[in-house]
DNA sequence: CAGCGAAAAATTTGATCATATTCTGGGGCA
DNA sequence: TGCCCCAGAATATGATCAAATTTTTCGCTG
């Protein structure tokens, strides 16, 4: 093994942790434990500890007062903060990226965006979560917005646990993709309408979530 | 040493490190060492380690790839970042707040808005950097937005620093101070007049700090 | 002989671990 | 039911190892 020259441990931590959120392998109101996971990921515990404190410090996990650290479960405000700072922020990523996208890289967003809805059509939630999040994080690469880039992530890891609960019950088949509509403005080099569009996808989805969580919570 | 068993010692060293970036005690591109915060704040070696994985993922110091932290010394691309992230949300904040808000919480502001401005009229900079953040930290409680507020708090940090530099060379005279307009618009409960006056006073004394920091900086 | 530059030693700092200590929550006993 | 004690998990420490930067030294050239 001399895979340990590579990256510092607790960098390797965070990925996997943050893998393991995004893509829904992790529960709402599920309990993180640090020595679970030392033995889990075979790293050291203070590795482990640092990731999980950044990793809170992202919103990814939260942290009860107590010592415990779980995954959060999205109260009907949290959502609605939620979806207001993410429709403010991804249209200017999108603008951005408009701005600077060459031919080329939108080719390479259409390559994701298909395999997409090979996902979507074969029912393959993680699929899905893992692809939709390729195609967006490849646009936000494009704006060359570190800031606002690192504020869109914060969103996703805060609804990914959610999201997949929602596409459990739901299926891949319902939810918005409005990519199409994105990559043929960006395209036209029309940064408003590819904006918009994107704005549309993500505020139609994180809506439909929001309904369905709040659905099924109500009757509990 | 039974004394401080009321907040962990990652916490404790946390908002230490956190005013000193906040009110300027710290200058961009500053090095931030482990071993040197250890013994200046008379810390073990795991929560000071805790607390700068938590500024960095915050922002508000960064991580300079070799294994180095330092002070963020924002490009005029970060400057516009921040500009347009709090532009969008800090009056979203402000509209929630004057929503929430009862008489007597608009009479603590103003408190603190008086004493804002008693420290801005005596020159007294690290004053004045503490009661407007002060200021606008306390209309954030009221809007009861934990996600949107986070936001907000993480760009205060990573501007913090440069706008002490800015303030040392300017003094604190000629910053924009639109709060009276606010709060008059929050008693008459017109929450979009109060988000207004709170945007432009963010945005006017950021572009202020982005034009003086440019004109500075290219005079290298 | 002096100055420059590269290579190597030394020092400083970060990363990790094993271990001790403290705290929380739950189960047993009165 | 309520109190107390115990198990287990989190927090914190300091030692140890590894990496990076700085300093020093040595050889070479002008």
């Amino acid at each position: 093994m001399q895979s340990t020259t590579s990256k510092p441990a607790h960098e390797v931590v965070y990925h996997q942790l943050r893998e393991l959120i995004l893509f829904g392998d992790l529960v709402p109101g599920q309990a993180v434990t640090i020595q679970g996971l030392t033995s889990e990921l075979n790293a050291g515990m203070t590795p482990v500890r640092e990731a999980l404190r950044r990793l809170i410090s992202e919103g990814a996990l939260v942290f009860q007062g107590n010592r415990r650290v779980t995954v959060p479960t999205l109260t009907q405000n949290n959502l609605n903060e939620l979806i207001f700072a993410r429709q403010a922020v991804e249209p200017q990523l999108i603008i951005l990226a408009t701005q600077k996208a060459t031919p080329e890289d939108i080719d390479r967003l259409e390559v994701i965006d298909n395999e997409l809805d090979r996902a979507i059509t074969s029912g393959d939630i993680h699929g899905y979560l893992k692809k939709n999040y390729e195609f967006h994080a490849s646009l936000y690469d494009l704006a060359d917005a570190p800031i606002l880039v690192g504020l869109a992530d914060s969103m996703w890891m805060r609804f990914g646990p959610s999201l997949r609960v929602v596409c459990g019950r739901l299926g891949t088949q319902n939810l918005p993709d409005l990519h199409k509509q994105c990559l043929t403005a960006m395209r036209a080099g029309d940064a408003h309408a590819a904006a918009n569009a994107i704005r549309d996808d993500v505020v139609q989805g994180m809506e439909q979530v929001k309904r369905n969580l709040m659905e099924n919570r109500s009757s509990d």
